[in-house]
DNA sequence: TGTACATCAGTGAACGCGCGTTCACTGATGTAC
DNA sequence: TGTACATCAGTGAACGCGCGTTCACTGATGTAC
């Protein structure tokens, strides 16, 4: 062999890795072979000793963004107290760094509609990594049975992922941080209401 | 003149019409200047009697989408009495049917991300839809000042949209219902929550 | 009312361009002796 | 250790195709007389 199944692999990790950024900012078809290639230091023509099609990239990178939001979110948790770990999730997710920073930002924000689109395969690839990380914020809400957990989990994100959409859509002006504030109040606040006394108080009222 | 004022008005209407359900369906990028004029009954050339440029049609299309998306809340709230209204929009909103159909359903949910990428002139177009949509949704929010109202609204529209996208991600099985159950209790358990009484409860909590 | 002319929405061929993909080739490095 | 050979990641020209846009033309209908 030439080079080292190493240095291959290297490539491979360096072609995804850029390419996860550059779809996030430009779109699953914003920006071409050719340019993503360029950005791993290649030439277009040695792609496909890589990948067996674009489309094969596009679902590598994607889970390669999943599996660093899921990785992030498990870091932020490890390093806070249990009962802070959900808000500062948020907090991170829900944020003027994140609206601005799509390339480095959520896939399923930048590009879930997209995505939901796409052929069943990479479709299918999707919706997998997003199942691990509605676990993963679920792992965050303490107290209450699991699937109580989970279900709590999907509203939460629901509230982040429209919420950055929204904001995106918006701009970067006043209306555009009312969006953050409102929409970080609404995710808390939900968290909040949703505690064991929470929950209590809230039955009260319905 | 050959045709009337009013032919090439509804010439040019149809085209919109039409346009705006495949771009919500195929993406802003997914089907062609020719493929949009065939569904309209015509032909690709005479597209360019119609619309500077297709971006010019995407702008207009995703305009009529959002129109359609006001006009029918409101229709919707006028049906409703005031305590339900909101309630009745969510679960219209939130909604298998609703998940299944992205041509004639929300443009944001549908469009947004990629949107948000397109030209500064594009951009401000669908901000500014958003704003009207906002402005709609904190008029089914009674007995709280405007300020709250609006926030009240962005927090649930975050949630409602973030559920769609969530939802279609996930595909249309088990995962995908129990993401659209869970987003709509996260919204209208937010909602209830808020209303003045409710207010009092959870602020007794945090 | 009937006829000649002007208008312009709509047609369809053609354009230039960018894209995903293919392919013959290169040359640095691992392997065999 | 040194030399000849084999491998294959990477190169860059070329391909076919679809797209947005342009343009010369058409022909149905409104207008002028």
């Amino acid at each position: 062999m030439r080079y080292s199944k190493e240095h291959k692999q290297e490539t491979h990790a360096r072609i995804i890795k850029k390419a996860s950024v550059r779809l996030r900012e430009k779109g699953a078809h914003g920006i071409g072979v050719a340019d993503l290639m360029k950005e791993a230091g290649l030439t277009h023509g040695g792609f496909y000793a890589h990948f067996d099609s674009r489309e094969a990239l596009v679902i590598e990178a994607f889970a390669y963004a999943m599996d660093r939001s899921i990785e992030h979110w498990r870091k932020l948790a490890d390093e806070t107290p249990p009962e802070k770990r959900l808000s500062t999730i948020v907090d991170s997710y829900v944020s003027t760094v994140h609206r601005d920073d799509p390339g480095r930002g959520c896939a399923v924000t930048a590009l879930g509609a997209e995505i939901a689109r796409e052929s069943a395969k990479t479709h299918k690839a999707f919706a997998a990594k997003l199942e691990q990380l509605i676990d993963v914020m679920a792992d965050q809400i303490p107290d209450v049975p699991r699937k109580t957990a989970r279900r709590q989990a999907m509203g939460t994100l629901a509230t982040m992922m429209g919420t950055l959409v929204m904001s995106r859509v918006a701009g970067s002006g006043e209306l555009s941080d009312e969006i953050l504030a409102s929409g970080r109040e609404a995710a808390l606040g939900r968290a909040e209401a949703t505690k064991p006394t929470a929950k209590k108080a809230r039955v009260k009222v319905n």
